[in-house]
DNA sequence: CGTCAAATTGATCGACTTCAATGCTCGTGG
DNA sequence: CCACGAGCATTGAAGTCGATCAATTTGACG
């Protein structure tokens, strides 16, 4: 009962990038240097050389990180697998607010009441390190420059959220589901894996919830992206046929999805 | 030319608040203290006594704090007024992204690019304290405290964008409306002024872009609201008469609006 | 007083939701 | 080994809420 997919070459070179992407400044590379200030080595999961104590937890599938409304102990950045985050309403509905991989830190909505206010759980077998909330307020004087490159973390998911915002203004469901494929290739593509085949560890709903319409309508809107020749999608695997159209089509605001030059293909 | 509407007392005992809520544990007594470890002073706007070096800047109705895309220099922390921060979509829409009142930080969200992916304009006479972004990073040695403030103020920040993420997602005109009206009774609670009676400082059409919908549905769901016997509505003018039917109004989530018995009031 | 933007209200239309049924994959146990 | 069930995914049909277009009113300001 390991791993229940193809995932493979997980534990080689999996810190010591090169120096990522610097093209389009994205978080890839506050990521990268957030991860060497802390001076962890994959190889081993031990930090040493790192001013600050940091110790590895494995969590598994399915299995969750921290709970809605626990007691916030420590900080977390995925070492490796996926995780979701969301919040349950009173109805029990749950709404997800983030998906995070290898390198994103998890648990900084929790500073500021000490509570968590949503849950993660993995999507799949994952791993995170763990620094306590004493290490992380004792980081000033030991640490400044890890000190600002997680400032810099948490100013990258202000704007993450601010994407997400906008996402759910006035667009129409195939442009979500677009933009949100492509946010996710960039991510693949960050840690240094192909950003045109894609293996979705969530499922349509969790999409839906996060993208703020129906499991159906992400299933429909697929089959518009599969109908318009942007990707092929079977079941999870997905593959980005014409980037450029998908970008267009995610670029688009306001309501009405255009298909390109074809009317009917019954 | 002063104020343009009643805004009493603004001068006096600005900073030196007393505890604030701590009831349900919000962030104001975390700006409260943010703004004393500051060491401003409301009075003359200096900062006696402060570690860092900090001024202030006065930005008048309807001018801009800072731009979309400018190169950041500052973090900026709200003296008085109210400002509306946006995203401009390529057509020109404006997805506004949050309002900050007294208290509240603007600028977080430039930290990790060095430039602003948002836009601030004042909607009314205001100020602003300016930390600069070189002070900002030497505040860990300086300060500490100081520091472990603003990652509150920043931990705050993402769960109010987690709220939002929520709010755009299945629920009906009127919950957002009634939850936005609800969150901003806080926030003028929290600066010790009438939750009861509020005076909206943006327009119809700023709310509608903030809860994802067109300023027509906001003045549907308002006009329901006052159906409803909710809330009293005289343009900008918002009295709340039935906080609990707002909240239980704000709560349902899922479509479908329902007002207390009354069919029709013609 | 005239102009302009904000705000309200109405009518129509469409995209998404909802309810419902079927396929599909995978894990469990007969 | 295959049947069975459970969850995920897809597809269809009908209803609805909000978007859109449009007209009117109100208020602010020169």
């Amino acid at each position: 009962m390991r791993d229940s997919m193809q995932v493979q070459d997980r534990q080689a070179h999996a810190v010591c990038l090169p120096p990522v992407v610097t093209s389009n400044g994205h978080t890839s590379d506050n990521m990268a240097r957030l991860m060497q200030l802390l001076g962890v080595d994959a190889h081993d999961g031990r930090a040493h050389g790192s001013p600050v104590p940091i110790t590895v937890q494995r969590v598994g599938a399915g299995e969750p990180l921290y709970q809605e409304g626990a007691q916030a102990r420590a900080i977390f950045i995925v070492q490796a697998g996926t995780f979701k985050t969301f919040r349950s309403s009173d109805d029990g509905y749950e709404q997800v607010v983030g998906f995070a991989g290898r390198g994103e830190v998890l648990g900084f909505d929790a500073l500021s009441l000490g509570l968590h206010p949503t849950c993660a759980v993995a999507l799949d077998e994952s791993s995170v390190y763990v620094l306590s909330l004493t290490a992380l307020y004792s980081l000033a004087e030991r640490a400044p420059a890890l000190d600002r490159s997680l400032l810099m973390a948490m100013s990258s998911q202000l704007q993450r959220f601010a994407d997400l915002v906008g996402l759910k203004s006035a667009v129409s469901a195939e442009a979500r589901l677009g933009r949100f494929l492509l946010q996710y290739a960039q991510g693949m593509m960050s840690q240094g894996q192909s950003s045109r085949r894609l293996y979705l560890r969530m499922t349509r709903r969790d999409i839906a919830s996060y993208l703020g319409i129906t499991h159906e309508t992400v299933s429909r809107a697929f089959t518009n992206l599969v109908r318009a020749r942007y990707v092929s999608v079977a079941r999870r695997e997905i593959e980005i046929l014409d980037i450029d159209g998908l970008k267009a089509c995610a670029r688009s605001t306001r309501r009405r999805f255009e298909a390109p030059g074809l009317t009917a293909s019954h």
